[in-house]
RNA sequence: GCGAGCGUAGUUCAAUGGUAGAACUCCAGCCUUCCAAGCUGGUCACACGGGUUCGAUUCCCGUCGCUCGCUCCA
């Protein structure tokens, strides 16, 4: 039997076949970065999330859910850092890859001539007219946004983008010196790609009042919000550091490029998880070492109290490469990546990415991040509230060292900071607060795609298998190998035929029956291969067909997707049994 | 965001300056005692908006969408 995965495109179009995904808004043409999930691809999201929500919240001890809104204070994204660096429009330097805001470049300009200059040229709006004739309608509009001359002039980023082409009208217009418009670096004096907008998050307006004053954002990821509520679950839950907070819920991106079907899309749905640890300091103190990946501890059962963050982070990229296999992603089907130094974020300490091989490339599926403390402090800093965790263990194991042992700590601790580029102030002010049993919890963050896994469950699901019959008949059979659990259908029942009253009454009477417990299909229509093989499409995993020898000893066949294999089943030992297979 | 190509039923393909055919799918009925293939009938398409024209699915322009390459991807 030689099978095939398939390409992308036949996965498309058995998905809009089948009704797991449409295009959004299909009707008006479609509209790039939305995608709707049909009456089968509702079921595969909501079994991934409820999947999900069993292992990470309702299996753990140690981990509480929270459903957040969507539309936060707009603060939230100051101090996450989304709202300055990606709302504003950036220049990159191609020699030194810094990354500047615009109007920071545009602030150069104006030590020199070329801003009056510029706005000379462009305010012209006769010659910048005839210029335009016959030119790209994206220069036009942007000219022409320059030219009016609006008591509010247009947007930095609307001036700076013209820049190149601004550059171009100088030398029409006889400009004095059009180079000195092509933007230069302030670190390295390299040349900057044109500003972009990397308004990465959907910006809308919260109350009737159609005022910048009440902006709003949709969130860009669900995280934040558990920092922003951390106080409030801590407080009500009974939890202790170390615990988590999960939250699965749609997230937006304003993607400059949505491609790859449902990969990158402007809306999708994540399911992700902070999970508060000690920092290592505190560890020390409480344990008097700090376990880490070189005393090659083991982390395939309950976490120790004696784990670095090193150890914690491993132990959650292990637990969630088990979920993924749990839900039918075999092992050999992803890599696990870890970052490199000079890729990680300036906050984070370590990050892997689970990758899939999806069938346009290898791509990220979920990362895990250790990302430090840095988020809690953000808000607490720019919100004023402790965002601390008081330990009183902690308080207690300083208490019962010598001053000498302190002050071994506090010089040993200090010297560690500073290694790493901070102050001994900071680091002071660090000790002092860990000697009173407070800290601000360090953080690892698995942080997966729903809209990810279900595609790549679909890509690692589908295949189109070569049978050949006894007669010697070829034939394709496509087929989803769902897992049992995630499979949008679990089990379909068929009278064998349907112009048989008793035959149909009995199949309907053992369709009911399963439904209560499990999404069952029924389908009466056509030959009993046909409705089989409709079957595999949707990737159900069991088919129940009624027959004659059903009527007199209560007994029915039980097909098995995957081997196509069918056995004679009472009954009386049919739930059980799909109990048994499906959960 | 830029450049190139593309856009006809659910899918794969036709034809055409005079409003479109087929196969498979799907639906209904018949037949049918287990793996899509029998019979009969049926539903369903020129992405959207302008322009040229007596008349546009066809020619032109724009928009939207898709694919590829660049760019981007906190």
């Amino acid at each position: 039997m030689e099978n095939t995965k398939g390409s992308l495109d036949t996965l498309v179009a058995l998905s809009k076949r089948r009704g797991f995904i449409f295009q959004s808004s299909e009707v008006y043409g479609g509209f790039a970065g939305f995608w709707d999930y049909g009456p089968l691809g509702c079921e595969l999201k909501r079994n991934i999330k409820d999947l999900w929500w069993k292992s990470t919240v309702r299996l753990r001890e140690d981990v509480e859910g929270l459903d957040a809104s969507i539309i936060m204070h707009p603060a939230i994204w100051k101090a996450s850092g989304h709202l300055d660096t990606f709302s504003d429009p950036m220049s990159m330097c191609r020699s030194c890859k810094k990354l500047i805001r615009a109007d920071q470049i545009w602030d150069i300009f104006e030590d020199g001539d070329i801003k009056p200059a510029l706005e000379a040229v462009l305010g012209d709006a006769g010659k910048i007219a005839n210029w335009c004739k016959g030119r790209g309608r994206s220069l036009a509009v942007n000219l022409f946004a320059i030219a009016q001359a609006e008591t509010q002039l247009p947007k930095i980023f609307d001036r700076l983008a013209a820049c190149k082409d601004a550059k171009e009208l100088y030398t029409l217009l006889a400009s004095p010196d059009p180079d000195a418009l092509v933007l230069a670096c302030p670190h390295c004096g390299g040349e900057m790609t044109e500003p972009r907008p990397f308004n990465l998050m959907f910006k809308t307006v919260v109350g009737p009042i159609e005022d910048p004053a009440n902006a709003a954002y949709l969130r860009p990821e669900t995280a934040q919000a558990i920092f922003a509520q951390f106080n409030n679950v801590l407080s009500t839950s009974r939890q202790a550091v170390p615990f988590g907070i999960a939250q699965t819920g749609k997230s937006f991106r304003n993607e400059v490029t949505p491609r790859n079907y449902t990969f990158r899309s402007r809306e999708f749905e994540q399911m992700e998880l902070e999970f508060f640890i000690k920092p290592d300091e505190a560890v020390e103190l409480l344990c008097g070492k700090v376990t880490t990946l070189t005393d090659n501890p083991d982390i395939s059962g309950d976490p120790q109290p004696d784990w670095g963050w090193e150890v914690w982070h491993k132990y959650w990229v292990e637990q969630r490469k088990a979920w993924i296999i749990q839900a039918g992603l075999p092992q050999s089907s992803f890599v696990e990546y870890w970052q490199k130094a000079d890729e990680l974020a300036h906050y984070a300490r370590a990050c892997v990415d689970i990758q899939y091989a999806f069938p346009f490339g290898v791509q990220e599926l979920e990362g895990i991040a250790a990302r430090s403390d840095f988020d809690l402090t953000q808000h607490q800093k720019h919100s004023g509230k402790s965002m601390e965790f008081f330990d009183e263990p902690l308080k207690l194991a300083v208490k019962n060292l010598s001053d000498e042992q302190r002050d071994a700590f506090r010089a040993k601790t200090v010297i560690a900071w500073q290694a790493a580029g901070k102050d001994e102030a900071a680091a002071n002010a660090f000790i002092d607060k860990l000697f009173e049993g407070r800290y601000i919890p360090h953080v690892i963050e698995p942080s997966a795609g729903v809209d990810r896994m279900a595609l790549a469950l679909m890509c690692e699901a589908y295949e189109e298998e070569k049978l050949t019959d006894e007669k010697g008949k070829e034939d394709i059979r496509t087929v989803l190998h769902f897992s049992p659990a995630i499979a949008p259908i679990k089990v379909a029942v068929f009278p064998l035929v349907k112009n048989r009253p008793e035959l149909y009454e009995k199949a309907r009477e053992i369709f009911k029956g399963l439904r209560s417990r499990w999404f069952t299909f029924w389908d009466e229509s056509g030959a009993i291969g046909r409705r089989y093989r409709r079957m595999d499409e949707a990737g159900t995993p069991f088919c129940v067909t009624v027959d004659f020898q059903t009527l007199e000893d209560g007994t029915v066949t039980l097909r098995d997707r995957d081997t196509m294999q069918q056995e004679r089943i009472s009954l009386a030992d049919l739930k059980a049994k799909l109990e048994t297979a499906i959960g």
